[in-house]
Formats: structure tokens, C-alpha cells, sequence
DNA sequence: ACATTAATTATGT
DNA sequence: ACATAATTAATGT
């Protein structure tokens, strides 16, 4: 039996990992097959750069797997994470923002697997797809007013309360029930945490280390579970 | 109210 | 054994 030749470097991709998904529930399988013969799947490492800021937008992108960071480089080398992607979501969407070009540096947070479609196939996308456009910006609506939360933030609050913040979202948007709390489900060190607030990782590590002694968190290396959200709720605080 | 510096310890491959 | 992550104290703005 000769081996089929296909333009995938992996099996052949199911239907069922879009027919769910906000942007694709409108479509029906039919659709949805056109749709994933365009696509290209990839596996990435954790911590593997997608593209950078700046670079020529070639690609848009859907998270299957895992978590994306989008990350700006300043000049002086300095990270600034302006936002974490939970699977299931569209990115590298710079046409939906009118843009030919990535505005951010896209980051795996955690081993993810992606797929991929080049961007001359937006506009298709948008015309043909009932549903999809207006479930993208959406999402491009949510992240524009997380990313203005945070500007207010930054202005308004303390160190304390900027981490403390940040550690609810995180919880919120991508925590995992365990045991004794809801743990972040993606690795993540003192210094992304720095990295979210404007802060520094020595900043981060000491209070982490006050809130484990009064029982609200408890971590180790990589790894961050919060055992008591109401605490950090009242530390961040937020208006009732 | 924080950052920075520096020294030390813990943890994962 | 080695590199990376976390802690802690001291000092600076």
C-alpha cells in the first residue's frame, strides 16, 4: 500500500476538534473539512516563539493545545507579558486588526500544538463563514478590554494588589481544580509573574512566599495554586 | 513602597 | 554535575 501523500505533517485532522470551537460551531462538518484541509498542525515545546512582533503576518493561527503568551520585547531587552491564550482560541489574527504585520511576539507557555492557516485565507474566512467574523471580534474585543483593565491597573494599584490581580485572572481564565484550590495550568515562574505586573521577581517571590504562610497560596518550583481566591480577591482590591 | 544587589539554597534534568 | 528557579537579607531611591 503505497503512502497517501498529504500536505499535514501529521494524521489526518478530525472534525472534531473545531465543530465545538466559537469560531467554527455555526459550520457544518462540510465546511469544517474544507476548513482543516487548509490547515497546517504544529507541535511546539514550551517556551517555543510562534513569530515576533514586527514580523511579516504570514499566518493566522488557532491554539488546540496548551497556552500562549503574548509577549512585548522593549528595546533594553525588557519582557512585558501583556496576555495569556487558553486553547481554543484564534491568534496571530493581525488582518482582524487590520495589520500586515504581528503587533506581539507570540510565546508557548506550556508544550501546545497549533494550527495554522496562511492569511490570504482571512478575508475567505470572514465572507464565507457564518459565525466566524463575528466570533473573532469578539475575541478581539474581550482582550482589548483586559488589556485596558490592566492599563488602569498599573495606574491605580500597588504592587500587592497588581499581582494579586493577575493571579485571579490567571485562575479564572486558565486554572485547573485541584485538591486544596485552583492551580494556574501552565508552568509559570516568579518572573512572568513580574513580567505581568511591572514588577520584579524578588517583588513577586516575597509576597508569594507571605501569602503561602497565611495559607492563601501555595506553590513550588514552576507551579502556583491558590487555595483561598477570596483573600486575593479582598488583596486586590477590587470595588464591591 | 518599592527596586536593586548579592549571597544562598532548592529543584529538576 | 549543572543550569535554572526561588528565597532571603541588606541596601538604595
Amino acid at each position: 500500500m503505497p503512502n497517501r501523500k498529504r500536505t499535514n505533517a501529521y494524521a489526518r485532522l478530525d472534525e472534531s476538534l473545531l465543530r465545538d470551537l466559537p469560531p467554527f460551531s455555526l459550520l457544518d462538518d462540510v465546511q469544517i473539512r474544507e476548513i482543516l484541509d487548509l490547515a497546517r498542525s504544529r507541535r511546539y515545546d514550551a517556551g517555543a516563539t510562534i513569530f515576533e512582533e514586527g514580523d511579516e503576518a504570514e499566518r493566522f493561527y488557532l491554539l488546540l493545545d496548551g497556552y500562549m503568551r503574548v509577549v512585548r520585547i522593549t528595546p533594553e531587552g525588557e519582557h512585558v507579558i501583556a496576555l495569556h491564550i487558553p486553547a481554543g482560541q484564534l491568534f496571530g489574527i493581525a488582518k482582524a486588526l487590520g495589520r500586515d504585520t504581528y503587533p506581539a511576539t507570540s510565546v508557548t507557555a506550556a508544550d501546545s500544538v497549533a494550527l495554522s492557516w496562511p492569511m490570504r485565507h482571512w478575508d475567505d474566512f470572514v465572507a464565507k463563514y457564518e459565525g466566524f467574523a463575528a466570533q473573532t471580534y469578539k475575541t478581539v474585543g474581550n482582550r482589548v478590554g483586559e488589556m485596558n483593565n490592566r492599563i488602569v491597573e498599573m495606574a491605580t494599584r500597588q504592587v500587592e494588589q497588581r499581582i494579586a490581580c493577575a493571579m485571579l485572572r490567571l485562575i479564572n481564565q486558565t486554572g485547573r481544580k485541584v485538591e486544596n484550590g485552583i492551580e494556574i495550568d501552565f508552568p509559570i515562574t516568579r518572573q512572568d509573574l513580574s513580567e505581568m505586573t511591572g514588577s520584579t521577581l524578588h517583588t513577586v517571590s516575597r509576597l508569594l512566599s507571605g501569602w503561602e504562610k497565611q495559607g492563601i497560596v501555595e506553590s513550588g518550583r514552576k507551579r502556583i495554586t491558590v487555595c483561598q481566591p477570596h483573600q486575593l480577591v479582598i488583596l486586590s482590591g477590587a470595588q464591591v
